[in-house]
DNA sequence: GATGGGTTACGAAGATTTTCGTTGACCCGT
DNA sequence: ACGGGTCAACGAAAATCTTCGTAACCCATC
């Protein structure tokens, strides 16, 4: 199982899609697509024939009108992974550090954390 | 002030090597790269001014021999806020669970974090 | 079974990133 | 002043990513 490369920003912009769409034809993704960009039909189709081909999508070809599909946390955990690696030496102490400091994160979020680190410091709450 | 382009995958592995050797020179970048990898001096010197136009590594002229530097603390910020707004839309609460259920943090790791929170949440400890 | 509207496949052009060979400048010891 | 070594600048080749025109295909309807 070789690396899975690291999604360009094309790639990105239909993974988006398909993370909030769900399952999606080429059409579908299109029609998000080109409302904020112009574009091409066929672009994006040869895009997702290439993911197809990275592994990034899986392609559901039963049909003649195919349907591409993503699952987002395993695409965000190869980011997050990647990013890790390349940019913070592998500690994700030092990442959460600076992704709590960056954004200001609500109470409910910072609750929602403390939770887990009780659970996965094994504490009774 | 544009838009801070995300940095290639060359220019993370120079990044890389600057931020643990400190400012260096294209030399000392390159022996450290060749390592790794086969590569030309020219090559590492190319990588190196064009992220100094980008804007990614500041440049000392001042002697004959250049000195480059970056801050790390301000890339990982860059790429951690891409990642934030690109695959987990924008919620920090989101990443930091993936981090912290992927990578298995050390003991003390969470304590920081949870001295972090308690920090942010202003509660006496 | 021919036509039309929509589909995927293919290939190649254009844009960007990565690589390095060559050149001329500079420094230092002779 | 000369020669050998190191340096930054430049330009262009190679590799990769992005875009799309064209063709081939399928299926419904005529």
């Amino acid at each position: 199982m070789s690396a899975p490369t690291r999604p360009t920003d094309a790639e990105l912009a239909i993974l988006r899609v398909l993370w909030e769409r769900g399952p999606s034809t080429v059409r579908q993704v299109f029609e998000v697509l080109s409302v904020e960009k112009a574009l091409g039909y066929t672009t994006v189709l040869k895009m997702l024939q290439i993911m197809d081909e990275k592994g990034l999508v899986q392609r559901d070809a039963s049909d003649r009108v195919h349907i591409f599909a993503t699952s987002q946390t395993q695409t965000q955990r190869h980011m997050l992974d990647d990013l890790l690696d390349k940019a913070f030496g592998g500690s994700s102490l030092n990442l959460v550090m600076q992704a709590l400091a960056t954004r200001r994160a609500s109470r409910e979020d910072l609750a929602a954390i403390r939770k887990m680190l009780d659970q996965a410091e094994g504490r009774k709450p």
